[in-house]
Order: structure tokens, then sequence, then C-alpha cells
DNA sequence: TCAACGCGTGGGCATATGCTCAAGAGCGCG
DNA sequence: CGCGCTCTTGAGCATATGCCCACGCGTTGA
């Protein structure tokens, strides 16, 4: 009898699950339908869904990348994560990723209490500020996790944090070091001195981490891009490095290394792990190995990526 | 740039209904998410319906007999339409559309107020009435559509009409004359007499006929039963009548028939077309094409049956 | 056989949802 | 370049939904 029972309340809940969800009755005309209270007609449609009786079928290429985000998510413990469609046409396109940090950073920034929001390196990073929609908040603050003045001299060639200051107003701390000082002495001495010291302090506050992903291989931006030499490169390939984030380099299980240009980098170190809201940004087959070991690493608690990626990440 | 937006608000729609349904967010931490309003994030979870983004598919037998039922209650504009699952032990067993069948009349004599009930022939109906609840409305009225007189002048051998008024303590109205009369000039006498035409009266009042659907063939349960002769079937036939309720003959198209037993019949005619809440009760492979002829001819506006059944009449 | 337990039920309330209305922004036409 | 038009937005309200509680029926075990 028992089983009969069953049987039927499940027949009941797959009859209450087709009207409400199928053909759109509500639960109280349900309720009638069955011949019960209201209140059993919404327990009947609940234990349709408890019972996976229904399943919901999303038919749009965004459905996999809510997937693979909540995947991700799961797996690395994250505390915000978005995987936005592959764009055939580029496969290696940050316009996707750059869109949504934009829209992250948007979001941030349009609270009326003062937040800060640091800044790592990454192209994502760079495009997602010029995509920020201008706002006046004055009393946002907005801090550079890494040192804007390059090898020759120069300030960077762009100045993210500067950027995103003119949009919104707000007050903003470039870090006005070297990427690499000449060594670790220097480096150590370096951060410590008052302005530098102010930046770690502000930076130590923020609300917001929004960071880029380098792989360390023969094409990793921070070579490409002048910051470290070929050489300096290859010894901290040689030490294990897989990855750097705001130029700290950590191997394939997110663990930063202690040597090489780490010793010499003036950058803020990331916290292990990451308790802040730090949001990597990050996509291409090249950057898979580094992006995993920082999630495993718990160098961040936040991924940006695209669905090719994101897919590859999980399939590790 | 229309084709561009319009892409993007269906990502947001396809969005929403995936942390709507799938993650099963609420629509206010929706539109926290995606940074909009809240009554946005309802437009855009409707949205996902409306454009069908997502469907929902129900991993139960009942999902086809729900389907079946609807597609019946559309292409035959009926009121009520129920479909059981087939029992694949017993592919021609009535209990399951009996158990409907009561139910419905459960279902109408609970009410409070006066309703009139009208009873047919068939196996289902008497079945339906035995398993009804018992419970006490003794101003409640039931009513047969069918002489309950057979040819030998007992009464018939089972009272449906009596027993549900056993159940219910309602007054009720068998038709105290034999199924068929000898001849159309008695039975037009007859059906005019006194207490036939209280019968009548009152069946004119029904809130509710349910009705039996047998099919004119060699097995025909009117001639089985005894209440027509082999030749007056054979007759019938010729006449084109392919299936009959409460004794009326009607032909594939579902008209009723102006010959043979029909003029002696002493039955309540049915309406043409049933304004009345008319159920017709039936499963069988050999009464499809008696169900099907019914559905057309509006002799009955509700329908309960099993699924295969119900998907023989729409393979049609 | 009786009492205790558990499950399902129905009423009622806080919350979520759907929808309407007025207003604002973007767009096209003149 | 301006006006009007439409499409979309956000507030607010009526309704639907989800959930808690106390109750009643059936079942189980002593």
């Amino acid at each position: 009898m028992a089983a009969e029972n069953e049987k039927s309340r499940l027949d009941d809940a797959a009859r209450a699950g087709w009207l409400y969800f199928i053909a759109g009755h509500t639960q109280d005309e349900i309720a009638k339908m069955l011949q019960v209270s209201r209140a059993s007609a919404q327990r009947l449609v609940s234990l349709c869904l408890a019972e996976r009786l229904i399943t919901f079928r999303l038919e749009h290429p965004i459905a996999a990348c809510m997937e693979l985000a909540a995947q991700l998510k799961e797996r690395f413990d994250l505390s915000h994560c978005e995987v936005v469609p592959a764009d055939p046409a580029a496969p290696q396109a940050t316009a996707g990723i750059a869109e949504r940090c934009a829209n992250l950073l948007d979001a941030t920034l349009r609270s009326e209490t003062p937040v800060i929001v640091a800044l790592g390196t990454g192209r994502a990073v760079r495009a997602a500020v010029e995509r920020v929609t201008p706002i006046d908040r004055p009393n946002h603050q907005i801090v550079s996790l890494v040192g804007n003045i390059s090898a020759d001299g120069s300030a960077s060639f762009y100045d993210t944090v500067g950027r995103l200051a003119d949009r919104t107003g707000a007050r903003h701390y470039p870090m006005p070091l070297p990427f690499l000082m000449s060594s670790e002495d220097e480096r150590n001495k370096m951060v410590r001195i008052e302005p530098i010291a102010k930046v770690k302090a502000v930076a130590a506050k923020a609300d917001l981490r929004l960071v880029g992903i380098g792989q360390m291989d023969q094409k990793a931006q921070i070579h490409v891009d002048g910051f470290v030499t070929r050489d300096e490169l290859f010894e901290m390939m040689r030490q294990g490095a897989i990855g750097e984030i705001t130029g700290w380099a950590y191997d394939s299980k997110g663990r930063l290394l202690k040597a090489g240009t780490n010793k010499r980098l003036t950058s803020i170190p990331p916290e292990v792990p990451a308790r802040t809201t730090t949001i990597g940004a990050a996509v291409g087959a090249a950057k898979v190995p580094a992006i995993a070991a920082a999630l495993n690493g718990a160098l961040i608690n936040g991924l940006i990526t695209d669905e090719t990626t994101a897919r590859a990440i999980l399939e590790r």
C-alpha cells in the first residue's frame, strides 16, 4: 500500500508540475483541478522539483556558460565567477571578458559609500577600464598593485589606475616604482618608503582587486612588455613558474615562488589565500595552466573568463 | 546595432532564466546580479519563457497523458478531459478511468449547493459509482438517462443511479421503462407519461452527465447485455451506426440516426451539441471510432480515457 | 486495545511575483 | 537640429507563492 500511495503521490506531483510549468496554471487552479488545498498543490509542485520529475533545458549558448561558471564556483569555492560565450570569430578576444570586468567595476563604483578598487596588470583589465561608464565618485580610491615605472624610467605606457580615476573623479594611487628593483635589499628598502607604504596601506583595504593572469612561457606578457628579460623569465620557468599575477610568479600548485624576480618585485603581494574579493580575468588556451594554478592556490577567489577557457580549466 | 542589442537582451534573458529556473534564485537576487531593477529581472525571465529559450521536460509517464489530454481538449473543444496512464498489465482495464470518473463525481457531489447528476450506461460509469466516497448530500439529485428495466421486466442488473443515491443520500430518479419499446408510437406515448416526463425534466437540468460510449460491432455492450438483439444491432450497423451513448446510435460523423432502435429507444436523447457538461468515459481500441465520432459530433464535451485510446483517437 | 508517533492537511502570514502606470531616454523623421 | 514617437524603465500594488504552525487521521508498537 505504501508503494501504491507513493506512486500515486508522485503521479499527482507530476500532474501538478505539468500544470504549473507547462500549462502555466497557478497553484490555486491546480489545487481546484486536483481537488486538494492550495497548500498541498504547492507541496506537489515542490515535490515534483525535489524528485527531479521535471527538468529545465535552456536552449541558448549562455546556458553552457552559466553551467561552467557554476561548476568553477563550486570546484574552487569562488565568490564570483563569470563565463562569457566564446567568440568563434576571435577565440582569444578579450572583448567579452573586458565587457564583464567593466560591468563589475561599474557595479562596484556605483556605490555611494566609498570603495577602494585595486588594479593589477593584464590586457583585459586595461580594456575593462576603458569601458567603465563615467561616474562621479570623488570619495572612491583607485590603487595600483604594480609599479607603473618601466625599466627605462618612463611611466608605464598604459596608466590603468589613472584612466579609471579620470572616469570616476576618484583619488588614485599609482605605484611610483619600477616593476623590478635591482636587488632584494633594494626592493625591501623601497617598499618601506613613505609614498609606497601609503599605497600598500590603501591596497590592503581594497574592496575589490581586479587582476590579470599571465602565463609564464616564451610569450609571457611580462616579458613581451619588457618588464622582465628573457633570462629572468627562463630562470623563473626553471624554478617552476607557470603563471604570474601582478608579476608575482607561482608554480603549478599556485604557490608563490621565493626566488628570482619575485625577490626583486615591487608589486604588492597577493593575499594567500585571497580573502578580499580578488577577481582574475584571463582567456586563452595558453593561460589555462596559469589560471588553474591560481585557482588551486587560492591566489584569486573570483574569475572572469570565456567558455573555451573555462571548459579547459575544468577538464584538467 | 538593433540586432546587437537584441542579442544582448536575449543573452540576459537566458542568464536570468538560468538563474531563476536552474539555479533557483529569486528575481530580486537576479536583479542584483545582473545590475537591473527587479522589474527588469522579471521581464527578462518572462522574455526567456516567451522566446522559448527555456523548455520544461517532465520525466514521468503522466506527462504524456497531460499532453494528450491538452491536445484532445484543444482539438475537440472540450471543457474537460482526462487521460490516465495505460496499464501495461491490463490494457483494457477500466479501473483507471473509473477512478477518475469517481473523482469527478466526488468533486461534483461535494458541492453544498444542490446539483443534479445524470448517469448513462457503461462499465466505467458503474465502476465509478462504486468508488464514490460516501457523503451526505440529501439535496442533490441523481437521474438516470436510460431505462433500467431490461427486456424481461426485471430491474436492470446494475442499478447505477440507486447505488450512487445510496452513497450520497440524494434523491434519485431511475427511469422505470424498458430500454426499448416495441414501436415508435409506444415509445412516444410512454415518454409523455407523468413519471417519465418528470425524469426527463430533471435530466434536462442536470449539471453533469456522465456517460459511457459503446461501439456498434458484434461485441457491442448493448447487445452483449441483451438490450438489443443481434438483428437489431446488425440493422443499425447497416444504417451506419458506429457507436452509441445511452443507447442512442450515431454514425461516424457523430450524427444520431433516425432509424431502427433509435426510434423505439426510451433513453433521454443527448443534447446536440452538448451544452451541459457531458463527460464520455471509455477505453479500448474497439471503441476508438465510436469515441472519435462522438467527439466530432459534439455528443460529448468532455472525455475520460486512457493513454492508448487517446493516442489512437488523435492519430485518426 | 490504547497511546504515541508520524505524516499529510489546511489556515494564515511574510515574501516573491506579475502587472499597470507614468516618466525618461533613445531614435527616426521632418 | 528639433520634435514626437516608441521602447524601456522603475515604483507601487494586487495577487500568487512558500513556509510555519496546529490539527487530525492512520499506523505502529507495547
